[in-house]
DNA sequence: CTATTTCGTCATGGCGGTTTACAAATTAGT
DNA sequence: ACTAATTTGTAAACCGCCATGACGAAATAG
């Protein structure tokens, strides 16, 4: 059968390497670290039926990968079935460390997660950061990167590369912050201001917590769509396992979708955007209530205790949230919608109305919306995770440099 | 640097084909059938540095390719520069053909395209089609494409397949039409009813009028919206070179996007949907005409006279496309945005009002509009080199099969 | 205790791109 | 016109990588 319609990169352009015998090797060594790595302890025979290569063939992979440390054999396998027991192999808890870092509008926070995904190292800083100098805020981040790091070489990792999270505009550079209005930041290259010796990544918060629900969220697609605010609504669009980007590098602005194209002003310049009825500051004042800190913890506390004015704010901010995403469910077609940041925690609140609108107002098949496990955690799990990441799809690069 | 965040396919994942010797073989030869597709006439030489091979691998490759039928040496280069002139590598144009096959609303229509994207043989056949049995239409169209198989077969063509465009949804097996309001289809397997001793594929209209767009279209970008209207209103996504298909291939439903939250009832069970405003049905009703023959010629041409009421119809149209498709720019960061298909004439009376409203609503960068040069062409010709393309994605396969 | 199954490894081989060398075909310089 | 320089295409030797097939090792089944 012919290739139903066209997929992205048709003649294999999905990566840089030429597509000669090094590259192949490259990439086969990178097909096993991320078998290993997401289906638990292997043995090398059952990597080898997973990939389609030969046991011989992935035998040699092995031990290469075993060398340069990042893979490790925890000896014979608990013999169940008849012949002899493979020996798994486990990714190392020892090697490179993946360096997640998140500035957000209220705190600070840096991990480090090796690469079997554990969080070894950590460190959060509370305080309000809105409408500091970026460069205090980023020394701060730099000495919490620095302890954390230093941590984890106690336990005998070694940095591998930071990802940052920022609420807010990341250029398609991956390094400069080209809008934040919650810390009101603006063109900001985080990668001259936080020298580090390892690489540096930047990336928008909702992005980061989509990868997040992407990579450990229990039975999440492979394409969806990952909803989050923060003050700001931002939204992040998963196809086929990998982000979407956008030209400029700020697709998902869900906050400025018309919702109402006569509604109020939003300062964005157009009118009746999702954010003027689901944004933060829209919430808080449907509900009578003022800006501070912690709005999302009052809001909850409120709802809960039963007070009506907020659970009506909340009910019609789904209502809102729901026109929007009918919009980009139309349009996306996804597997699912993920409410995560700062909505898990109003999801019960929010739900019911959002899933009403979106339901009555889709023609096809229902999109089911579902909470993200990791709420508020995302995004500095997906940011260290994407480092880890980045050496499963190019184990060498970083053998080299160990 | 680490990779720019995470896109898709990581571990290279983008073909099935396993990473041995054979499929880098194979990957190889459909890189020097893009590239020389893509390039016009290029030497040995020139396609090894452009894909990162050697000029002896290449030597190789192109050979297998020239017994294949697939590749022409069309002699020596002009000499402009110093040196031995390389000899010329052509598509070949007397292999496989690609068919493409529309059916419209009111007419049905067929092609043949070789190898080089020349049309080579065509039969068109008008008449509505909209609530005839499926049958007797697919009987029809079976007969013109018996005629331009033929056709080609006399020029030293052979069909590699088919590709059938339908104003309607299509499941992503790509055989089954879902749902096609405009012809009264519903839940037809067009491969078991279009036998064919050739791979069939089906697909969106639209989409393949994006596909055109993306393929045959001077300048245009990689990552782009392709609108075009056919009663209903339909959009492509086309993001990073490829097509944007949705959990159930029902992406870019761009018509039941809400424009308006409390405006009009749509059958599709939501209220105040683009259709509403923008549908061609709703145009016209605005303008104060009937539904007939031809209603997009018609509205062009009393738009081209002058006539106000048109004139303001369409204008409000624009307006309200300018509004869904500011929800779609902010959610996609596309590069920008195409109007084809029928949409592409009314173009003059639609672009001012949209792209104010897309412009004064976007906060971001101006995402420019442009219309499409192929326009109601487009999906034919997408749909036959769709085929086309398969066959420079995996040139082994039809080499076999030769 | 033997037959069977599965695992990991080794030796061999084939395939595919690279390297090196060279002849052919052109331009540039004298 | 003749030589030097440059580029192309091809051939031969080489190397890397995976496949194949055989074997010992370690378990289960009877």
């Amino acid at each position: 059968m012919t290739a139903p319609l066209h997929e992205a990169h048709p003649s294999g352009s999905g990566r840089a390497l030429p597509n000669t015998q090094q590259g192949m090797r490259r990439r086969n060594l990178a097909k096993v670290m991320h078998t290993v790595s997401a289906e638990g302890p292997l043995s090398r025979a059952a990597v080898a039926s997973r990939i389609g290569l030969t046991r011989a063939a992935v035998s040699t992979l092995v031990d290469e990968l075993i060398r340069s440390g990042l893979l490790e054999e925890l000896g014979p396998e608990r013999p169940g079935r008849v012949g002899r027991p493979g020996s798994a192999l486990a990714v190392s808890g020892h090697g490179p460390a993946g360096i997640g870092a998140e500035i957000g509008v209220d705190h600070l926070a840096v991990c480090a997660v090796d690469l079997r995904g554990e969080v070894r190292s950590r460190a959060v800083r509370h305080g309000a950061n809105r409408g500091r100098a970026p460069e205090p805020v980023i020394e701060e981040i730099g000495e919490l990167v620095r302890r954390v790091v230093a941590e984890a070489e106690r336990e005998g990792l070694w940095p591998a590369g930071l990802a940052v999270a920022v609420p807010g505009l990341v250029a398609r550079d991956a390094r400069t912050v080209v809008r934040a209005p919650n810390l009101d930041w603006r063109d900001l290259d985080l990668g001259d201001l936080l020298p580090v010796d390892f690489p540096l990544t930047v990336g928008n918060e909702a992005n980061f917590g989509a990868l997040a629900e992407l990579w450990l969220g229990d039975g999440t697609p492979h394409d969806f769509l990952h909803v989050s605010a923060e003050i700001g609504i931002g939204a992040a669009v998963v196809v086929d396992g990998g982000l979407l980007r956008g030209t400029h590098g700020f697709a998902g602005e869900l906050g400025h979708v018309p919702v109402q194209p006569d509604g109020p002003e939003c300062p964005c310049g157009g009118r009746g955007c999702l954010e003027q009825y689901a944004g933060e500051e829209a919430v808080l004042r449907a509900a009578g209530l003022e800006p501070g800190e912690d709005r999302v913890g009052l809001l909850a506390g409120r709802a809960a205790e039963g007070d009506e004015d907020v659970r009506r704010a909340l009910r019609d901010a789904g209502t809102a949230l729901g026109v929007a995403l009918t919009g980009a469910v139309n349009l996306l077609d996804p597997e699912s919608v993920v409410l995560g940041g700062a909505l898990a925690g109003l999801a019960p609140w929010l739900l019911p109305s959002l899933e009403a609108e979106l339901d009555r107002r889709t023609a096809g098949p229902a999109c089911p919306v579902s909470v993200s496990r990791l709420g508020p955690a995302g995004p500095l799990l997906g940011a260290a995770h994407s480092v880890v990441r980045s050496v499963l799809d190019d184990p060498v690069a970083v053998a080299e440099h160990a």
